[in-house]
DNA sequence: CACCGTCTTGACGGTTCCTTGACGGCGGGC
DNA sequence: GCCCGCCGTCAAGGAACCGTCAAGACGGTG
């Protein structure tokens, strides 16, 4: 869980988002002035800053300045003012992202899960999905079975691949059929059965029974997780 | 092509944003009421919702919390009070954004399509509805039972489905049979009775006396919440 | 042009699922 | 008590679907 620190004088606005965010799985910390959420960044060390700009006591900006002094986390500003101006000192300060009010609480969401991801450096994006005996990488476009590549062909892989980006989540048929195929083909069923046919001959132990590539019929395919 | 459902009890209102969304590409659904507004959102499944507050039946928040239960659908509240104190609830509750009238048709526009865009990006949201030993994944189209999994037919699903994503409120048959077979099939009532056994032997611990799926005779049927 | 890997298409047998009918239980109205 | 409507149960037949194999079509490459 991600710790979020609010900064914000507006007590129906602060309490208004901490409610929300807290919705969405955040652990919220708040403050109220300048002094204190600096203080609050010091002590709490949040993932990431929520800050309202016009606070009472600071400037905003000294706010940011006064982060920045010693700390990289990620500073998401909020303000009601329209024009760009004070949004290019924002940034040149070292804010990471600008909403201006009113704004959409999806929005702000969404711009402090991406702000949170991009501050974390260690973040390579391994994306390999492990499945049974089975290493699908989504990055490399590969796959390995009891550690030695297989050869898949494009459909074959856009196929494999749409399963394990939602891994032990089914997938309907017309899902496959358009995302691989195109949305022309959405009633060609029989390239299902041929390519599913063709996936376990090349990945699974025992192709008659298969245990990863699951047939819901009439439904879809799953690529099952354990 | 976006589909977008507008609740308002005026009409004339309601026609002209219908007639509005209509010329600018958008699939348009109505509703005129809160209660018929969280059925059309189950059935239709709307890629926005626009929502006037003051209905007849349930409070706006109503509607929201009612709609939040299972559905991240963005929401887009229109309303007359010019004051931020029910901004505020809206907002708390769930709703991503806010309109106050009189509104501009071309505001209303963009900030529809911003708020369907952001429902893309936005996370896969575990959409997981729990009815007593029950699991109910909408997201993966999965159920559980006491951990383990149930094998469900499409029809099977489609129809606790349904019923999931109107958790503890009453379903017509009349509603089950359009929405699992299709319309031409509103009075094939001997439907209803097969599959809700069959259901009630996959979930139910005892199957005679159910717990979970719960009967209205002359009415429909219930999936029970507690 | 011939070759090769890949995609498409067809046919067939086995399985799952849907539909349909028949029957019994329950409860309300008369 | 009897009738009638509605519900729940069971089972059978047929339709839809799946897995499999293999032959042809297609598109690059040498």
């Amino acid at each position: 869980m991600s710790k979020v620190l609010v900064v914000d004088d507006e007590p129906a606005l602060a309490r208004a988002l901490a409610i929300n965010l807290r919705a969405h799985g955040w652990e919220v910390v708040t403050a109220a002035d300048g002094r204190s959420a600096l203080d609050a960044a010091a002590t709490e060390r949040p993932d990431v800053v929520v800050l309202d700009l016009g606070l009472p006591d600071l400037d905003g900006t000294e706010v940011i300045a006064g982060l920045r002094g010693w700390s990289s986390v990620p500073i998401v500003v909020l303000s009601a003012r329209q024009h760009g101006e004070d949004k290019v000192d924002a940034l040149d300060l070292g804010a990471d992202d600008y909403v201006t009010k009113p704004f959409a609480m999806n929005e702000l969401m969404a711009r402090l899960r991406a702000a949170v991801r991009r501050g974390q450096v260690a973040a390579p994006e391994e994306a390999v999905v492990t499945v049974g005996s089975l290493e699908i990488d989504l990055a490399r476009k590969r796959v390995a079975r009891e550690g030695v590549d297989v050869r898949l062909t494009p459909t074959e892989w856009a196929f494999l691949e749409l399963l394990a980006r939602n891994l032990g989540r089914l997938v309907t048929r017309e899902q496959i059929l358009r995302e691989v195929w195109g949305p022309a083909y959405e009633h060609e069923t029989h390239y299902l059965r041929v390519y599913a046919a063709q996936l376990r001959r090349k990945l699974e132990d025992d192709p008659a029974h298969p245990r990863h590539l699951i047939t819901s019929a009439g439904l879809g395919y799953t690529l099952e997780a354990g």
